[in-house]
DNA sequence: GTTAGCACTCTAACAAGGCGAGTGCTAACG
DNA sequence: CGTTAGCACTCGCCTTGTTAGAGTGCTAAC
């Protein structure tokens, strides 16, 4: 394992003291000086002992001290050497995971209800913020558009996409609507639109088309253009945030304020998790493994739902870098899993 | 006028000055001394006059001392005299009206993608918390029940209210979906349910339905309780949150996470503002006239919307007892009225 | 009623000193 | 050679003491 430049494999007594550090230093938050350790230490030597291998670990940089004259705390590395190879994955209990399961079923069904609903559950479990983006394919297709009157003149448009993203918008004619213009724009609609994907609802072939309708463009270009919104609306990633408060609760966390507004415009993150879309198992930024600078005394934490056995969304959970990898790891598994699994059911037999 | 149990008119030149403290505390969140007070008060008179009155308004309660030897800050009491009788409300300027209005017309026209919209863009003119509750009418009947189905066994439904609100959930059954049980469902519904309050499409009335079908209950019961699924979700108001990290702003502010907490299960002031539904202009609650534990130290100020005529949701602010509510309360009345302006385009020709 | 002057009060800011946790080093031990 | 006891040392935190400054209320004069 190369770790800091170099090739490094701890002693076993080193990963007992150096987990046993990130473990204790999690927990409390408080730093840890060779005393208090031996406490929690089923070892059988001295604290001047634990304090000569804490010197090295040190010196490898798997710890630090905040002052001079207390206690270590692990370093960005030391996390993840522990990640790496130190932490035994806390097993979900079957009776939590009943009780997961049985609050995102009671969501709508949609893929952004079910994604809140699971949001707010990982929230409550890691205590973390938990961002989330909606299903993505790159592949979606148009499946179904309906248009429900309101009024004389206005409808509201409905579209739905082969990934099981619905949209609506009202829409809004300057003459009535007539049953005329619905066949019409309905045959225009399932002619041009249905089975193809959202990138073709273009803005620019709403046009041609409108001008092929001739003295019948009028009535229905407002319906396509809305159409082409729903379009855009459609193949647009939707960032989804619950849990932000969270963050308030570490108080050794530097500025949650910067993090809480960097996640609000969380376009960049959308992208950068679009980015990691075919990895399989979570994956693990820690501190400075961050590319956001706003991030960088942060961890996160995420990993791919599949929907119909492919990657298409991503769950993350955010905290401090002092968060418990052990407990929030699993969580997450298992919440992308059933994400994945009720999304996947929604659409199984298309 | 009623202040701290007695009537009280106070002296012009004693107004000038709380409405000076009242100015210059907002504006910095610095007690205020009698000196400093003078250098932004256009009144020639010495700092000694202007402390001998600041004496009489600390006796009457209208400022008080966090401290014996440091300025003065205006009491809740003291706000209150200022907002009722002192505060010359700021108009909002023409152009930043048009750009707030296009804002907001660039939401879906679903209700609730308005109030999401409104609250980014008041959270951010007023650096507040914004909270926001759906159309609710209790006179609303269900105006329309789609059925759109997605695959062999699964199908979206779809319920629109007459007061514009729109509603989705996935439903599964046990046996193929065929335009038999589709027509039969669409039958049942609107001669049982369709301009039928959301009230009436309860569990109970669902049940005896499903008896009355006999064997074709099976497959349709599962489409009926969805139905009512989504009745329920229909009458539910729903509250919404923007700008929440706005409050953690205000260093001042003593508990910015407690009142966060308090806004995500908000139950509380969604059946709050449905109480007072029937006032038209903005109320405004200061400090401890709120009737919140979590929110003695804050201010809210709240106004309805009206959609088609009838009052029918609210919007609200939350923040510090220190806000300029001289700029807050025109920025929401502006807003609510083109919120229901909005609303009510969109269903205008019911 | 207004003003100048003054003694008084109280906080925020800074400095100094003691405490204690924790360290690294050294020397001795098995 | 690894381990251990002992010890001097470091350095942040807490407490206490002091000071400067802002602001007040009161009194006496205008």
């Amino acid at each position: 394992m190369k770790y800091g430049g170099g090739d490094v494999k701890l002693s076993e007594r080193k990963e007992k003291i150096l987990a046993s550090i990130v473990e204790y230093y999690i927990a409390t938050g408080e730093p840890v000086g060779s005393k208090t350790l031996l406490e929690h230490l089923p070892l059988s030597v001295s604290s001047a002992t634990v304090r000569n291998e804490m010197a090295e670990l040190s010196a490898l940089g798997f710890i630090e001290q905040p002052h001079t004259s207390s206690g270590r705390v692990p370093s960005q590395l030391g996390y993840r050497y522990y990640v790496d190879n130190l932490m035994n994955q806390y097993e979900l209990p079957l009776q939590e995971k009943r009780l997961i399961e049985s609050r995102i079923l009671s969501a709508s069904g949609e893929p952004q209800q079910i994604l809140e609903q699971a949001g707010q559950v990982l929230a409550e479990l890691t205590n973390c913020a938990v961002v989330s983006t909606t299903p993505f394919d790159e592949h979606a297709v148009i499946r179904r558009v309906e248009l429900v009157p309101i009024g004389a003149r206005t409808a509201m448009m409905i579209m739905l996409s082969s990934s099981g993203i619905l949209k609506s918008k009202v829409c809004r004619l300057d003459c009535e609507l007539t049953l005329d213009i619905i066949e019409l724009f309905y045959n225009v609609v399932s002619k041009n639109f249905i089975g193809k994907s959202a990138e073709e609802a273009s803005v620019a072939k709403i046009q041609t088309l409108a001008l092929s309708l001739g003295n019948k463009s009028l009535s229905v270009s407002p319906l396509l253009i809305t159409l082409s919104d729903l379009a855009r609306m459609t193949e647009q990633t939707q960032l989804l945030l619950e849990g932000q408060s969270n963050l308030l609760n570490y108080t050794d966390y530097g500025n949650a304020y910067e993090i809480m507004e960097f996640l609000r415009q969380s376009d960049f993150l959308a992208s950068f998790f679009s980015s990691n879309k075919n990895e399989n198992a979570p994956r693990i930024l820690i501190g400075k493994e961050n590319r956001f600078r706003e991030l960088q005394d942060s961890s996160v934490i995420f990993s791919n739902y599949k929907v119909g056995g492919k990657e298409s969304g991503t769950l993350g959970l955010i905290g401090p870098t002092r968060i418990d990898y052990a407990r929030l790891i699993p969580s997450l598994k298992y919440l992308t899993e059933i994400v994945g699994n009720i999304m996947s059911d929604t659409l199984d037999e298309q």
